[in-house]
DNA sequence: GGAAGGACTGTAAGCGCTTGCATATTGATT
DNA sequence: AATCAATATGCAAGCGCTTACAGTCCTTCC
């Protein structure tokens, strides 16, 4: 059966399509007998409004579209659920897509979700995202969570990954450590290379008290932790020295150089101290409990709907400044090395 | 600035606005010179498709509305990765709510998903889902997830929860515990309260030797499965039996309970067994790793849109028939009593 | 008794796009 | 040179809805 329209309402109510319109929208300038005829009608028949049509007539979808590279696993549900928290309390509805580590299909999803949402809510960590920038469509408010695209004048959300980086060293150094290895994200993610800019700043600071070897790059999944932790004890089998600390680029790689070292017969944090970065809820689970640095990943994802919020409540008002994030040490057992 | 529409692009490049429409959507039949001009005068004007007015055209949105009681978390989280990939595979964009635990919620996203949307992948496991049925678009392709909603001819993905109880309790039974216990998800909960059916019938089934409490009714978070648990410690403490396993209703909850065991300086498996439910990511992380009931939570939300995307694909193909997911035994520390 | 105002209701335009149909335009065919 | 089939283009209707505007019909008030 067809769905019914609200022709369909109108015709079986016996009243226009203007009225049933507004009985349906409960505007006050309908008679009783008409509204409830419109309603009966309405109930009669199943009709649903289309939404669509809706958001086409009235240039308003009350939908805002997310984008982030992915829309699963600890880092982004997390994002989600901020996102979710606060688009609720706005009533606001959500168009999610993942863009998959790619900027092309960035691009892509952006161009799908044009004309089905009022503003964009984007993460897109690529380096090269300023094509995105080109892009984008210029009158659909945007804001950005941890990106770096050129031209977003709605405001963005940015967390201070280098400052991160840096206390990661400085804290591993506080406990000890001399030997330090580096386990980055991927060269594409422009978080990931400013945490390695931080990690590498803070120990040529120590000068040659502290040392280091950047190892590897993984790519944020706990497999690539894994692997790289087995590389780099690879290397020491094969005589390069020890480190003492590893700064891993995210909590999830951290999990799985725990299972590496867990596996080698290593103690963490004795052998070797580890500090994460996220502070994903997974990192207390872990076991030794994980240090890391957090973000508020939570807070990342509310506060960028409620930018983009406000932007839409009030499109001509300042443009929203742009707020930094500081990372905060969360010293847990994996980096307790000192009583 | 106004966002460009079709008739200024079919303006600027001085054709009809069907001409446009044709060379933007690479029909064939334009001339090669009017394609260009369009195309030139689309990028002139940075046009983008108005994603809404075309679905409103074409009666099709490419989108799937996917609705579940939350939209993050350990469990969700794996199930939308698991529509997510599906999704991709196919094309489909997700707009994605949650229902926050409650019917009338879920009521109320469908309804504003009702238009925008192609087809519905539902996951409603309240008791009193049956209320959904009622509102459905019945035109609208409709596939289900663990949820007990009547009229669903389009196919439904079920898991056999109450089995799985039952292999919960012979599990643990077969390591030698005799005095079992339960938490429980919520009331308000079929699938929770299948789980428990199973748990409770298994126990029967056991006679004498065994005996049960069913202690505490959760709502599946780590934080009422931490809070049962001391509620069942508190009890021991005031002279009841204590239990030599939990069977617990879902993962999130065991790990909680994990936590209050430690706390209480009680051993897992040894003093107390636990087995959990689902096989959530974390639950191999957990120390020990938690034993339990695995029914492949990224599988649930794949098959679960591909069984959509069929629907889609051919409205008047067979309606698929329901798929029933039998829950396997997960055994790994935390109830490992017996070598 | 007629004008003014209020309360409803309907007509129709329009949101941005697709597409069936009619109308050129062109080249090939007899 | 006339005919026909392609081929290219435009017109206009229509997707389902909202809403400005223009009535219509009563009251109410001089």
């Amino acid at each position: 059966m067809r769905r019914a329209t609200l022709t369909d309402v109108a015709r079986e109510a016996e009243v226009s399509i203007a009225s049933a319109s507004r009985a349906i929208n409960g505007l006050d300038n309908v008679a009783e007998g008409v509204r409830n005829r419109v309603l009966e009608a309405a109930a009669k028949l199943k009709y649903i409004p289309h939404g669509g049509a809706r958001s086409l007539a009235l240039a308003r979808t009350n939908t805002i579209g997310l984008l982030l590279p992915d829309i699963y696993g600890e880092f982004f549900s997390e994002i989600i659920r901020g996102v979710d928290v606060a688009a609720r309390a706005k009533g606001l509805h959500l168009l999610v897509s993942g863009s998959h580590g790619d900027v092309k299909e960035a691009v892509a999803a952006i161009l799908a979700m044009s004309g089905r949402v009022d503003g964009l809510l984007v993460m897109s960590p690529f380096v090269d995202s300023q094509d995105l920038g080109a892009v984008l469509p210029v009158s659909l408010p945007l804001v950005t969570i941890a990106s770096r695209i050129g031209q977003s004048g709605y405001g963005a959300i940015t967390v201070d990954n280098y400052a991160g980086g840096k206390m990661a060293v400085e804290h591993l150094v506080a406990q000890g450590c001399t030997r330090l290895a580096h386990i980055s994200g991927p060269e594409s993610n422009f978080e990931a290379q400013e945490r390695k800019r931080g990690f590498e700043a803070a120990v040529a600071a120590h000068g040659a008290k502290v040392s280091y070897s950047t190892v590897c790059e993984g790519d944020f999944t706990e497999e690539a932790g894994f692997q790289c932790t087995r590389d780099i004890l690879a290397a020491v089998d094969a005589g390069a020295p020890c480190p003492d600390g590893i700064f891993v680029g995210n909590d999830m790689m951290a999990i799985g150089a725990l299972f590496a070292l867990k596996e080698a017969g290593l103690s963490v944090p004795d052998d070797i101290a580890l500090v994460g970065f996220d502070d994903v809820p997974i990192a207390r689970f872990a076991q030794p409990s994980l240090s890391t640095l957090r973000i508020g990943v939570y807070e990342l994802g509310r506060r960028g709907l409620e930018l983009l919020a406000d932007a839409l409540a009030d499109p001509d008002g300042e443009p929203a400044e742009s707020i930094v994030i500081s990372p905060e040490l969360v010293i847990r057992e994996s980096s307790k090395r000192i009583a």
